[in-house]
DNA sequence: GCCCCGATTGTTATCGGTCACATTCATGGG
DNA sequence: CCCATGAATGTGACCGATAACAATCGGGGC
């Protein structure tokens, strides 16, 4: 193929690799006339061709998981977003479980296509250990999570987002605010149970026992039928959005007002938040930007340069969104 | 690579190759010998140069569009993991706009790499009819659409969706129903207008204005306050749960009270609508199922046998999930 | 005017497999 | 006992690009 272009300009074949590859001794005229012969013959180049000869394929692997979920599959595609800008495909690996093997041997499907490079979400904490020791050598990049050996990691800052919700519910005067963690092997409700136990706690007030929920609306209706009974809260907040919603369906079956008896604070600012009844305070997680963070952080692993305008740190900073789910207490 | 696993089992490079894709002609004492060396060298054969001379790579793409809205988040899984069983890994494309010069491009840079064949998912008019009109020749499958041409194509059964939902409301024996529409530019709105019209008129019901949606919580919501102002309405069929669910809100804030004042179903069965206030009577889709049928579709078209046991039908049947939020009129 | 050097361009090997065809060897019919 | 036949295996070309090195050409320094 390549050669067909190459007789019709009337060069060499690696003459008109030398211009697809941008090489810098190649006189404009012949320059002009190859890309001429390129557009004439509508000649795309083979990606596998081009892997197998220069050992580096423009593709980037992703190890999944849970894409139905909101937060992994804005991520997926905040990075194919930012991958197709920088002119790299996208080759995925859903995993069913998210266990050492499952990880390692996804990586290694994705080595077999010869990758340039993998960015592995691993929420879980077991994925995260084994994205740590992965025997081959694919550079790669990790999201959600920080105990993943030498591997550069992006994430969102969990207890920097747990803060604002806390802190938020604390500054409306509530005297202290429970929690609705998500399920503990994921490092994020880990990292958001951290942040809000720290902040009561710098704010010297009680820190109640964690409820413990699995992210599914279910969880959250169940924590609310508990919390329903005892009179005593004020503030819930949950580790995310979806376990909120769970938990407003219980307050609403129990004639618990809300924010009038309860304040409920979500996490991850779902596109259903703002019409849930009522519309949900909660923190927004911009995945987009964790996307293009993880691409340039492999990027630079790659040894290409980081795209322009792309921060370096990796730890995201979510924001604050308040709605009518949260006000002040009524004794206040 | 595969000259060291000649080598260690003493034979030519052919045998090897000949091993790993199952020719017949091989003496079992000398396939045993060659996968031991390939066990004991940890070979795994290099996907690039394989569909470099083979000219067929056991990768799939997927042109996807929108992959944070539930329906094609899940088809796309449903069809990752079809691929994985079948051997065959997933490139995907998302398209920032769907519109025809773009599904081109994405097909395009799909076959770029080579892909044995591509599923394309195009729930948009104006995606269905460039994909219908694809330059290449890669083998295609198209989802949610019915007017690709030649191609094949495997959907939900989005007519009988709505013929569900209405029939239930009939039934319950509300005198019509009103419908909040998708976009109408999507196919499956457009199904779903026409389902939910048939419904009517084969009952001899009096059909009221469609009202017109863009499938977000935020049309629900506004559709929701407006039919709030007209009393008349005993039944609402929703094209989406998020549409529902935006409706919910704006009856909470009205004091219109579901199911008793108004009856409300949605489509998708999203992972909230059983937990939103009341929970929420819904058209269940099975996106797994629709996945693995993209597959077979497209391995048939590949020349390789289907997979056993799925079945082959291009409209796979959407099932009503009764919730809380649909019951008898008051005046029944 | 001659030679050396850098800018251009061409030639051939190579990436890691599969394909087409050649070769070897054991078996069975005439 | 010889040859046709088919199973099992080996040999070299080839897929479509890039890499390494060779060749060619024009210009400046002496």
């Amino acid at each position: 193929m390549i050669k067909d272009v190459a007789r019709l300009a009337g060069v060499s074949h690696q003459t008109v690799s030398r211009v697809l590859n941008d090489h810098p001794s190649v006189r404009d005229e012949t320059r002009e006339r190859v890309l001429v012969a390129v557009k004439q013959l509508n000649y795309r180049p083979n990606a596998l061709a081009r892997g197998l000869a220069g050992r580096r394929s423009r593709v980037i692997g992703v190890v999944s998981f849970d894409t139905i979920l909101h937060g992994p599959a804005a991520t997926l595609l905040g990075i194919e977003r930012a991958a197709r800008r920088a002119g790299y495909g996208i080759s995925i690996v859903a995993l069913e479980r998210l266990d050492r093997s499952g990880v390692i041997e996804a990586v290694n499907r994705l080595a077999e296509q010869s990758v340039a490079g993998v960015v592995i979400i691993a929420p879980l904490l077991t994925a995260a250990a084994a994205a740590g020791s992965l025997p081959t050598g694919v550079p790669a990049v990790v999201v959600e999570s920080d105990l993943a050996g030498d591997l550069p990691t992006i994430s969102v800052d969990q207890v920097a987002g747990a803060r604002l919700a806390v802190e938020h519910l604390l500054e409306l005067g509530h005297e202290t605010v429970w929690h609705l963690s998500g399920p503990k092997d994921w490092l994020e409700a880990r990292d958001r149970i951290d942040g809000w136990r720290a902040t009561l706690e710098a704010a010297g007030r009680r820190v109640p026992p964690v409820l413990a929920g699995d992210w599914s609306p279910k969880s959250g209706y169940e924590a609310g039928r508990q919390l329903a009974e005892r009179g005593e809260v004020t503030a819930v907040f949950c580790a995310n959005d979806q376990q909120a919603l769970g938990m407003l369906r219980a307050f609403s079956e129990r004639g618990v007002r809300v924010p009038e008896d309860v304040s409920v604070v979500g996490f991850d600012d779902i596109p259903e938040a703002a019409y849930l009844s009522p519309p949900l305070t909660t923190v927004r997680q911009d995945f987009d930007e964790v996307g293009r963070r993880c691409l340039a952080a492999l990027l630079e692993l790659l040894g290409v340069d980081r795209p322009p305008g792309v921060a370096r740190h990796p730890r995201v900073p979510p924001s604050l969104v308040v709605r009518a789910s949260s006000g002040p207490p009524r004794a206040a």
